[in-house]
DNA sequence: CGGACAGTTGATCCCGTTCAAGAAACGTGG
DNA sequence: CCACGTTTCTTGAACGGGATCAACTGTCCG
């Protein structure tokens, strides 16, 4: 009882960041049925080529998603932290176009994607703030393909990790730019587009430089602009102020 | 011939081919107020920073977007075709992280962000046929992430010219694997984070090896088969499956 | 006919890769 | 608690894919 309410009043709350939401709204999201899971690190969440039959809302740990080429590269396409919800694509689309993979050993809320679909044409506020996440997923997807695409390999982590600081800030993981990122170099690597080896290269730059500091993988920026000035980093594509307005909600 | 009803069809088409919808969603689209409007190449259709107004279906012509880094590095994002709804985005954020700029000269259909709202909160199966369109335009954009991070510039290249191939095909505006690409070798640069020259270089290779046919920007596949194993295609990705054949058949 | 822009080609350079090997850190099980 | 295999991190040396710089050749269009 508790730990139901508990569980997806995470999703609520971040839905609710996204578009005002009614009582009825609150309700029905509430009652949506689901069932929590743990699983380990590296455990597939969902896989390439599978048709999906539910979406996951990550309640701790995280996640990523990747998806490997014919070659046997790997390439990260998004990182994912407590309160997101993964493969909300799984309610829409008939079969699943990439990888999704623990990091860290997660406690998952999987909810069947009939229940969504129900939900969404009965309360199409709640569709709608799905759809802006979904939007918003978007710009950071767009945002990486620029990152990878037009940056050096230094802008290029140093723009990884401020947009993980400002990620995890948002949600109330991080403080005083100073985060855990439980990604080993070779993840980085695959979220880059770089080698590992030159990961860790640019890290040691980065350390020597007094932009970052680094124990384990406690990553500290001691001087928040300069590193945003090193990444080229602007935050407006992760729409973080998405302030409700506008959409009109009864309350 | 542009009367209105004629105009939507595109967009009614388009979504009906993502999730099915009744006759009061049909009326419901086909009642939008818009407004048609034609863009020279080059123009802009939207700007970063800017607070979005309206959406846009793409009638005729082509159009890309793009972000721009601090050095001044242009990254092409995403190029949209006939029957595209670009800056969907529009309707729900708050600020545009993003360009939009027409490729050639485009006939648009400007529909304003509250009447998107508006209809969607009334009909849900519309609003989830948006959606599921903002699901494929992310499915997209991972791939881009994979291609631009994890492929060679030969086949990065082929990959784009295959994903082209598939999706004008898909909309009838391509047979053959024959089709036009109206876009410059340094806009192909920009799409794919490589330079003009090199961009240059390799068209020539491919050229060379039978794998493209170039006349002027018309592009010819003479072997699919060949062209889709360099580049490691595989359209899954597109999701064309939950498109019914002869979209965009405006006979 | 001339100016602008897109495409082509050559020469050289450099950022990031590749290959290789050692050093920490991290479990395990005894 | 330590011994020990495994993963992760670190560093060096050499290579190469793609960038850069620069010049030339169409081709379109007023």
């Amino acid at each position: 009882m508790t730990s139901r309410g508990h569980t997806l009043n995470l999703m609520l709350r971040k839905l609710e960041s996204r578009a005002p939401l009614d009582a009825g709204d609150r309700d029905a999201l509430l009652a949506l049925p689901f069932r929590t899971q743990t699983v380990e690190p590296a455990a597939y969440i969902a896989r390439e080529g599978e048709r999906p039959e539910r979406s996951c809302l990550i309640v701790t740990g995280f996640a990523y998603r990747h998806k490997v080429t014919v070659e046997g590269a790997r390439q990260i396409v998004s990182v994912h932290i407590p309160g997101d919800i993964v493969d909300l694509e799984g309610a829409l689309l008939s079969v699943a176009d990439h990888n999704v993979q623990a990091l860290t050993r997660c406690e998952l809320a999987c909810i069947p994607r009939e229940a969504i679909r129900e939900l969404i044409l009965s309360h199409p506020r709640v569709g709608m703030a799905m759809w802006l996440d979904t939007l918003i997923d978007g710009s950071i997807f767009r945002e990486w393909v620029v990152n990878i695409g037009r940056r050096d390999a230094r802008s290029r982590i140093a723009h990884l990790l401020c947009e993980f600081a400002r990620r995890l800030e948002a949600a109330g993981l991080a403080a005083q730019y100073r985060y855990e990122l439980p990604m080993t170099q070779e993840q980085l690597a695959d979220a880059t587009g770089l080698t590992p080896v030159h990961v860790n290269r640019i890290l040691m730059t980065l350390s020597r430089d007094g932009l970052i500091e680094r124990k384990r993988r406690i990553v500290g920026i001691p001087d928040w602009e300069a590193l945003r000035r090193v990444a080229g980093f602007s935050e407006t594509y992760l729409h973080l102020d998405q302030v409700p307005r506008g959409v009109a909600a009864t309350a």
